[in-house]
DNA sequence: CTGTTAGCGCCTTCAC
DNA sequence: GTGAAGGCGCTAACAG
């Protein structure tokens, strides 16, 4: 199961000693080929070519330069997620493309919530990392911290000597609560995880424990803020909390909700994703949006226009791009922009 | 815009002599922490933590092993693309879980289509590839064959020296075109570029140029002879090639062919996201599907289930998956199961 | 323009 | 259970 490395790798002394030059001028050829006559890189080409020689070894490279030219990404728990979540997917893209224009590579260091997950960052070859979302007490962020190395987190929490790109989730969830307990009298809150056992639980504002994910926590403040100013107590508003950002959790947990002997008129939901659920939902259960249940949403994917949910518009892209750029040193936004998007899901 | 690399790291040599031991007992420590005696570890791990030391060097340790614990991934054109479409995405998810499994990173080799696509390829530190498919004439598999380290090419080209995983195109396009071009009197293609060109035409079977991408190709090839079973010649298909692989291009370019003097009665596209876009053209022109105009898609997403698209169905995440497995040495398909998948849009 | 020297930080080998 | 030597493949720094 071992990679077999394929055929022996020629070594940059055999090319030279085949092309009659020192070990120098062949490293030159690669490095700084104008530094060396014409004559001699070609030998040293022709060389390389007989031996199948494919350039300086990058191991070797990256250890005697102490730099990988790649930047590392933890995505938390489950490495696929980065690529389930359209949010996620889209905060890559944007780290991608810095990547790519620095002639950097992105490792993704897989992550799965067990005890080797220190070792795995601490053995990965990079030059920085970006950490994803996570809970204050996820051990990542200590072992990414001891590496020494640039370290940015992209939503929380706040790490003491890692950089920190976030939008102000408090005001925004305390804008879109807003929209979303407008004319409300039974509101409820769609809610990701609180920490990283990820237990469900439907309850009310006042018995919810502490959320250890900061985002969690920030939007639910958020919201509990936005509830007060519309004179409705935060202990009367439902929370659902469920265990993954996704649709068919929210559909199902909202269908329960809807079924209850007090079912919300209003629903503010973490994310598009939940939200698309939350629709479905109060649609199967014939109640009409906002009418009978105002919903709202969170970042403002494609699936928001097309539902006419009122939401959270945020580029995941542009953060990326931002962390990407802090992580190389280079001078970015810690504090993106987001707006209110206002559309038919919510009451006037 | 150089990465600091934080503080500076602290060797092992550091930790060794403040821990008054050798270094060979500090590496013990780390490597094989049984055949250390506890005291000696706990005075070695003592000594780390003191130093802020975070573990062996990954790149020293990557020299002295020959190995990086990683897997190299090239995506073509644009990282970014990878991150743009779905069917990308659950290829890549399929190779981030089994390179999860294995302890293994992944690593995203940009890739942009400027000469330097080379140089970053021999760059990357990883212990193999996987090459998402390309054309017959991409420098880029010359490059990663170069590199001598296992690789797999997904979809194709076919290249001596690496491996290949892709499902058979032709048969499959034989197999959806004959769905296509069931009852048909003017059918056409909705056309993936032929080459990294990615000029747009629309022409007829008989006068189109070949393909240097094998996928396209094979995918041509499996639709002419759905049309000559079918009874209907090549040269009298309509083929309208696209720059790219998206929605929006295959419904402006439907849009015109249903506006022509001869406008299709039948069109297959070489994706589900390229259908959604032929399906959208179709009902804006007040067409109906399938009794005016018969579509197909490719690869079952989401939307082909949504549209009600006959389509092919197969699984880029077990193909992803498979292509990572090969590339660390062991035993998987390399021909992937597909199957048609009948729905509503076309004709019985 | 070319070559020599001296490691980068670690771990395999072999001795004790 | 521990340690000394040697080298993985390469390139910065400095001659010439």
């Amino acid at each position: 199961m071992e990679p077999s490395g394929g055929a022996k790798r020629a070594t940059l002394a055999q090319v030279a000693e085949r092309a009659g030059v020192s070990v120098m001028t062949a490293s030159y050829t690669y490095n700084r080929p104008n530094r060396v006559s014409e004559q001699a890189r070609s030998r040293v080409l022709a060389a390389a070519a007989e031996l199948g020689y494919a350039g300086p070894d990058p191991s070797a490279r990256s250890l005697r330069r102490g730099s990988n030219r790649t930047l590392g990404v933890v995505m938390g728990e489950h490495l696929t997620y980065a690529f389930e979540d359209p949010e996620a997917v889209s905060f890559m893209a944007g780290i991608a493309g810095v990547c790519s224009e620095h002639g950097y590579g992105m490792t993704l260091v897989p992550v799965t919530g067990a005890a080797d997950d220190v070792t795995r960052i601490t053995d990965a070859a990079v030059d920085g990392f970006i950490v994803w979302t996570t809970s204050d007490d996820d051990p990542v962020l200590a072992a990414v911290r001891s590496t020494r190395r640039p370290a940015v987190v992209h939503g929380g929490p706040a790490v003491e000597g890692m950089e920190l790109v976030t939008i102000d989730n408090r005001a925004a969830a305390r804008a879109v609560g807003a929209a979303a307990w407008a004319g409300a009298e039974r509101p409820a809150v769609v809610c990701f995880p609180l920490d990283r056992d990820r237990r469900t639980m439907v309850t009310k504002g006042g018995a919810l424990p502490g959320a250890a994910f900061p985002v969690t926590r920030e939007r639910l403040e958020g919201y509990r803020q936005a509830a007060e100013a519309a004179g409705i107590a935060w202990q009367d508003v439902t929370v659902a909390v469920c265990a993954r950002n996704g649709a068919d959790e929210a559909e199902r947990i909202t269908a329960a909700l809807l079924a209850s002997a007090e079912p919300p008129d209003a629903i503010a939901a973490m994310s598009d994703r939940q939200a698309s659920g939350v629709v479905r939902a109060v649609r199967a259960a014939g109640r009409s949006i906002p009418g009978d249940v105002a919903v709202t949403g969170w970042d403002d994917a494609a699936a928001a226009a097309r539902l006419g949910l009122t939401t959270i518009a945020q580029s995941l892209r542009d953060q990326g791009a931002s962390c990407a750029r802090i992580a190389l040193g280079g001078p970015s936004t810690r504090t993106p922009a987001w707006s209110l998007v206002h559309r038919t899901s919510t009451r006037p």
